[in-house]
DNA sequence: GTGGTCTAGACCACG
DNA sequence: GTGGTCTAGACCACC
């Protein structure tokens, strides 16, 4: 399964939920026409309440991610990878941007952020990998 | 002013103002024994609930950053310097990493998270100056 | 075929076909005696599911536009023609009155609603001749 | 009050506060700094529970047409008067466009299509002064 | 079976 | 006091 939730991370459920299915719509893992899982087997797969996947369903489809065919469920929208793939450079690039502007504001010298961002970097692949 | 508030950023306002004096102090803006401007005058000044600042300074005592002499306000603690370098240090830290994270599950390449980051940090120094 | 579906309308798909073969028994284009075609063929013809076509069958059926001869399918009932007439006026007149409502209580003026009424109707002509 | 909700209406409820509160800002009865009612007041007021006003509320959040202070409420964005009037005419416009490609596909004539008109916005003017 | 709406009520963070 | 999230469970329409 494409979704994994950190259900005691600062972001909400519903938004990582968001954000994930963008995510893998935009790296290809899924394509338009896919039918997303529904609401009730992912709210079980996921050990949440099916409305918390009902909201982040809801967002998707007012994102134009994915249309809902009456009573057949939820599928990949065909106008979605490039919308997602533009959605997603904008939240990565914009959490980067306010994370280094605060290190900035906070009088950090290029070469300590720089060393921060390297380590961090390796840190983050190698934690990837292990999964 | 060393404060610059943001009342609209997704982290909360009393936050803001924590970690903002701890900058100050780490970076030697503020030393130990000066003195922190008033509840109600800092509130004033950053058009802010003076509730806020409170927990903010709450928050600081508790922190060990400044300590409150009865009666004469709050002052920078002697032993304050390191301590805030670290918490600097550690909260800077942690946010990077927490947006490089991000940008490797959302299935970035290591070349375009770098570009990025070079990208957004010298739009950063830039801002920086500009101010 | 005189029945053209859209499966991403706000109006459900049996609901389609109902209102759409009484229209063209209002008009003429079906006639008493005329056969429907049978639930598999439209099903495929129109794409849709046969549960659908069914619904919509019955429905027709018990507003009397339509009578089942056993084995043989579904015929326009002889009397059909009235009703039809009918519940087309008052569908279409019901749809128009709740718009104009809505555009009332959004505190549009009466021109600028005849406005939007003209130049509509002018375009919904327009198009309808195109196809 | 500016809201009204018909609880047993087709459209659902939180839809109907959305888009009054749109038709309020574009009418000028609401404007920008104005604050919205608290959720927990208007859903006293029109007997709905809380969590419909809720999320009323975060649709014209998203919608961009109100701000939410943290701890204080909600307020009409500065920028909102000109979306609402722009979202309101595209609201209107479609349905009352919906309405009419309908009654031509029926095969209405012209003239039986503006009669219509006629008679039922003279209706709905006279039913909304009489309120 | 599917999604969509609504209610009821708990808990949290913020000001 | 404010909004925001989440759970639990009911009911509906559609396919």
């Amino acid at each position: 399964m494409f979704i994994q939730i950190n259900p005691s991370a600062p972001t909400p459920v519903y938004e990582q939920i968001v954000s994930q299915v963008k995510y893998a719509v935009a790296s290809g893992e899924l394509r338009p026409g896919d039918a997303l899982p529904s609401v009730r087997q992912l709210a079980v797969d996921l050990l949440v309440n099916p409305n918390t996947v009902a909201r982040a369903y809801r967002e998707l489809v007012r994102d134009g991610v994915v249309d809902s065919r009456r009573g057949l469920g939820l599928f990949i929208s065909p106008r979605a990878a490039r919308a997602c793939r533009r959605d997603r450079d904008a939240i990565v690039t914009g959490r980067i941007a306010q994370a280094l502007e605060e290190a900035v504001r906070a009088q950090l010298s290029r070469e300590e952020i720089e060393d921060i961002v390297r380590t961090e970097l390796d840190r983050a692949f190698k934690n990837a990998r292990a999964e």
